[in-house]
DNA sequence: TTGTATGCGTTATCAC
DNA sequence: GTGATAACGCATACAA
């Protein structure tokens, strides 16, 4: 008589016992309205310990919002991939929520309530590390998540991840300054603790080593991937006794926090000081002088984030795709041969 | 016997009229799901034709979502006001829809219809123009609507606008070039058909004028506030026969165009040739060297911008308070006095 | 009371 | 038929 390992879990069975009518179940599942707080908790609980799946391919609700989180919105960085997610979900006439969390508890439970009362369809996360528990709770929820540029090794379980390689960036800007004929590059790191600027300095180093050129400590300075961080690198590095002929910073606010520090002392960027950068933002191009740049394709990144979500929110079940998208080196004018050679 | 001119238009008589429930017409009055489009739309043609307001001061549904409309996201700009909808709307518990309609009538009605379908309780428009048929619809839905930096006079009607002090910040600036002692200032124009290009040549030229230096139509260049055209127009100012000592852009953008024109010649900002600006986006500090520009608080007008519509949105009647925040001249090192003085 | 909002079941309907 | 969703009304809760 026990038929407790039936194979289908149905929302029939869902709602007998939760004690409430098929239909409720059937609201609970696709997040719309007339619902009680406390049946909904109910019948997720319900679902969600009994491994609920959809029945073949039914129409799934067609999505309305997707999510896009920062931790700040303080960088020229956020637009581009805000460009790459509003292309692709207003053609799929999806609306993107953008949001900054500031990397504080208050500020996340306030954006996790806002999104659950709205029903999002999926969440887009750049950068940021979201809390173990906040992932468990949209996992609750159903809510895909992905990914952009993972800050740490594994955000938990099999979330697909969408990030550029940095290592490959780090070592074609490096070998560009070797091929120059520069021997002495310094180098103007990003954040240790995220997992693109530990890359990039470890493409710096593979380039050099590769090139028999050896490691000097001092000549890896650290910086927070902002401009005046590169402002301070660039200083230290240009006061040194013997002071590098290039520099390399692991993003284009430092470089330009650099091309400061060049001029100061008088010195002019390209002619006395080579200067090469990360991302290629869009003021790159028009900097005084242009800057050398490895190009981070960050719109498309920002399109393949939506569009994964959007397929993940359709109920396909993409298998954690970590993709990494070509970087590519665009030398511009801030890079030279050194000077007197 | 003839009851037509009742004071009360209440929602028993609609439902009456509609052939409908009472449940069904609060259903469709809060936006809720479970309502089929035709009856809504019923209800809703005749919830407009009987001008129903809402009794008393009854819990007005929890705004969710406010959008944000740009033509495009191809500038710095944008960012600026995005954190500052997104700060009041994440305090609010609010969550901020961004779009870019590129001014296409197709695009603007894929975002209307998204729009609809998931409830907006407000929208921000940036500088767009939106025709007044969508102006009609968010009227028929009951969206409020706010205006951020006005692209023309009367956007329609009585909508909100929140602007800047345009005219004085191009003022301001010309007079502190006056004050350095130029006398040939060159200006790079935006786009003709916004307000806010027309009142910073104003500024400019009241200046002028004010300090009777004579107005040279050759000074004064057309641009479209992106780089390009700066870097164009600081190429054709430094090329006359009698090219001017200090160039002001309109943007911070075409600023930094000039820059490079300059540059490209072999002179030197502030040394040869004064270059301000307009905005005072982030990069302008950071520029190499920093950029005299006109701050304009587009942060604050976003805030201020969210506030006005989640008040709105709330049923609070705010009588279309056409505001406009101070500009305010930020001197850094991109303007010195004219060479040889 | 009267007006309005919410939660949930009923009935019809649709896809397989 | 069976699983699931869509649209609407009933009963109720609650504010003025």
């Amino acid at each position: 008589m026990n038929t407790d390992d039936e194979p289908r879990v149905t929302i029939t069975a869902i709602a007998r016992e939760a004690g409430v009518s098929v239909p409720t179940v059937s609201r609970v599942l696709n997040g719309r309205s007339d619902v009680a707080p406390g049946t909904r908790e109910r019948v997720e609980e319900l679902l969600r310990s009994h491994g609920y799946r959809r029945r073949g391919s039914r129409t799934v609700r067609r999505a309305e919002l997707v999510d896009l989180v920062f931790n700040d919105l303080d960088s020229p960085w956020a637009v581009e991939i805000i460009r790459g997610v509003e292309d692709v979900g207003h053609a799929a006439g999806v609306g993107t929520v953008v949001s900054a969390i500031h990397s504080e508890s208050t500020s996340t439970r306030k954006w996790l309530q806002n999104l659950r009362s709205r029903a999002s369809d999926g969440v887009i996360v750049v950068t940021s590390h979201l809390a173990p528990p906040v992932h468990a709770q949209l996992r609750r929820l159903n809510v895909p998540v992905v990914v952009v540029d993972p800050a740490t090794g594994v955000p938990g379980t099999d979330v697909p991840a969408i990030g550029a390689t940095n290592w490959a960036g780090g070592l074609a800007a490096t070998e560009h300054l070797l091929e120059l004929g520069h021997r002495r590059i310094g180098f103007v790191a990003g954040p240790t603790h995220l997992l693109c600027s530990r890359a990039r300095l470890d493409g710096y180093r593979a380039a050099l080593e590769a090139a028999g050129v050896p490691l000097d400590d001092r000549l890896v300075q650290p910086g927070d991937f902002y401009h005046a961080s590169g402002f301070t690198a660039g200083s230290t590095l240009l006061d040194l006794d013997d002071p590098p002929t290039a520099i390399f910073a692991a993003s284009d606010q430092m470089a330009f926090g650099v091309y400061e520090a060049v001029r100061r002392r008088g010195l002019r960027v390209a002619d006395d000081v080579s200067v090469v950068g990360f991302d290629d933002l869009p003021e790159a191009r028009w900097a005084s002088p242009p800057l050398t740049t490895v190009r981070q394709p960050l719109v498309e990144m920002g399109r393949l984030a939506a569009r994964t979500v959007l397929r993940l929110a359709q109920g396909e079940e993409t298998e954690s795709p970590r993709v990494e998208l070509a970087t590519e080196l665009v030398v511009r004018d801030s890079s030279a041969r050194p000077a007197g050679r």
